[in-house]
DNA sequence: GTAAGGTCTAGAGCATACTCTAGAGTCAAG
DNA sequence: CTTGACTCTAGAGTATGCTCTAGACCTTAC
């Protein structure tokens, strides 16, 4: 195999995915991140396929996955991206009827707190 | 004044609140609820209306306010409960519009979560 | 007086996802 | 070889709202 571009150091890693230096440092913590190669010294590697995992990461995350649920399905088909099993269109579905419970909590306060501001606008301060 | 019914335990105040004993000490903790008396052997001793005082603060949460809000509103009258100044009705509104925003958050995450969802199902294993 | 059960305190632990620090070591340019 | 920018580690801190523990102490009934 042809070396693919240079190794990134973690810094660079940071600036192209617009993750921090420390939060990087926390996925590998965590595993999210394999661990990468490094220099003698001890500096990080990373493949440049390391910031659009972290891209991807992060569109996860807007799609309301924890980074455990973002670890179990991208690590479930080995490869490290993308769809690949059942799992993760289970997972996808579940997520969807927790957006849906979410939102209908949510609204059932909305409507609760505009039902007492309704309540103390029209009758200040006299008791029911 | 007359003593108004007999002072209750910790134990007590958490059966007929619900809100558990680690979670009212807590409370007292970070301000949400007084300091009560206590029995010569240092036991807490409170008056009825902490029930009513927790059982206030159970809506209120699930309103949607934290308990940072919930002590805000519930001293800024000096009684403790209920509606009392334009503080919390602007806390309120404002607590509207965040619920709002949130549930449009969400709202994106879903649609997000089923596209995806659907191009698997439609093309399963086939690439774009 | 003694036993059972309730309560006390200070502090640690949990879950999530970072965020930051200190002090030391590394790397590349000049 | 020095300088400055970058990176390293281990661990603490942030925010929210609890939840639990250990070991001691209090209360009440018998």
């Amino acid at each position: 195999m042809e070396p693919k571009g240079q190794a990134l150091q973690i810094g660079q890693v940071s600036k192209k995915s617009g993750a921090s230096i420390h939060t990087i440092r926390y996925y590998e913590q965590i595993g999210l991140l394999k661990k990468p190669a490094r220099t003698a010294g001890g500096f990080r590697l990373y493949p440049a396929e390391t910031v659009e995992r972290l891209r991807f990461i992060q569109k996860a995350q807007a799609m309301g996955l924890t980074l455990k649920e973002i670890h179990t399905i991208t690590f479930c088909g080995e490869k490290g991206l993308g769809p690949c099993c059942d799992l993760t269109k289970d997972l996808f579905s579940r997520k969807v009827r927790e957006l849906e419970s979410k939102i209908g909590e949510l609204e059932g306060m909305k409507s609760r707190l505009k039902e007492t501001l309704g309540g103390w606008v029209k009758k200040p301060g006299r008791k029911k």
